[in-house]
DNA sequence: TCTTGTATCTCGTTT
DNA sequence: AAACGAGGTACAAGA
């Protein structure tokens, strides 16, 4: 990997036109060709970039180009017609290290941890609900949870960390396709969600779906944080 | 900004857990207190990171850490209890250099532009199609381009870069509320964008909707006659 | 290989 | 400040 701070300034061509105007930056050359160009601030995004596999190819800057311009360095992505041009004007400081191949990252806690915790007891989150199966298949796809409720009334369950509107709809179109089933009569849909956004409830709850807010602690422990739905 | 290349493991407890195990990596310390850890491949995204605001504190190792440990680097964020704990094994190199603010980057042929651009000339897309209003209004919100067809015909357009079934949802959803009014009679909706994704496409026909796909040069040759036209 | 759904999404804009 | 939508989304899992 080679780090390179340098005065620069930035042009991208791609799926859309970007500009970096002239500024000190670090630039981060990687291994398979990929270039990242960062500021001293902001998130974890890169100002801008390009994506391997890539290439670097240094070039004398012309009469085109700023006077100013030392070295021009055109980054083109393998598979696309994208291009990275950075305009050298100084390098203040250049370092190489070879760092390896990384073991890379394991990950744990996310949505399907969810729904398995759900799964494990669905009467904890809505009373009296029993599960029949995980990812219950229907033809435009498995929905994430179906249940008999107390009364014996086919349940389904979307699960999400953050329930949005396309949630909504997602569950919607697994409601009206299994609605056909004359085996799942009465059938209710509940929509699950660590967060639920405003206008998803309103849609959720105009639609006729129950909304729970799943409180992913409380799920790990065994509680049963609301009243009865059905 | 503070460049490390080191020896370490990191673990981030947070939203979810992950951890990476013991290897070379690049450590950046940003000014507003965030942190990266990159690896020589992969994309511009970190292997792991802390958003700022943040705050590093250096401790050193106790019994219950690796023996060979040097140093316990604690990146804490301000605004919530998520902590990315860096063990360090060896430092092989450190620099720091002094970035200042930058200017900024400036976009160009998002979504808005090809809104902007369809508008201008809807007729050059379906023949014999007007403009009424971008942005026309409905009770969930404006939907994006109302037109005529050539028998005078209402003509709702939803406008994307990428069309997948979200898109279709959001122009049903319009769709619908529109048809309520009795001055929209006869009304028609285009989903239009710039790749339609196969699902959505079939998604949307089904729904009665008409595809298009729009070409984004093609809609600035349009605009800017000067291009490769005669 | 392509498609689909999630994300410690990030980032802008608007309310 | 909160919410909503777009992204050069990236990324992984499934078909």
């Amino acid at each position: 990997m080679r780090i390179v701070f340098a005065d620069c300034s930035v042009d991208y061509s791609g799926r859309l036109d970007a500009h970096l105007p002239r500024a000190v930056r670090l630039l981060m050359l990687k291994a398979d060709g990929s270039v990242l160009v960062h500021s001293d601030g902001g998130s974890y995004k890169p100002l801008n970039w390009m994506s391997p596999p890539a290439k670097l190819e240094v070039k004398e800057p012309d009469e085109s180009v700023d006077p100013e311009a030392l070295e021009i360095w055109d980054v083109t992505a393998q598979k696309s017609d994208d291009l990275l041009r950075i305009t050298i004007f100084e390098v203040h400081a250049e370092y190489e290290h070879d760092l390896g191949i990384d073991p890379g990252l394991t990950k744990d806690g996310v949505e399907a941890h969810l729904q398995e915790l759900l799964a494990r007891d669905p009467g904890a989150v809505i009373p009296g609900l029993k599960l029949v199966r995980r990812e219950y298949p229907t033809p435009i796809g498995p929905v994430d949870l179906m249940c008999r409720n107390a009364d014996g009334e086919p349940v389904i369950i979307e699960v999400k960390r953050v329930g949005g509107i396309d949630g909504v709809e997602q569950l919607t179109r697994y409601f009206e396709m299994l609605s056909r089933d004359s085996l799942l009569s009465g059938l209710k849909g509940v929509f699950a969600a660590q967060v639920i956004k405003p206008q998803a409830r309103v849609l959720a709850e105009d639609r006729g779906f129950a909304c729970v807010t799943l409180d992913y602690d409380a799920l790990r422990g065994i509680e049963d944080p609301q009243g009865t739905l059905f």
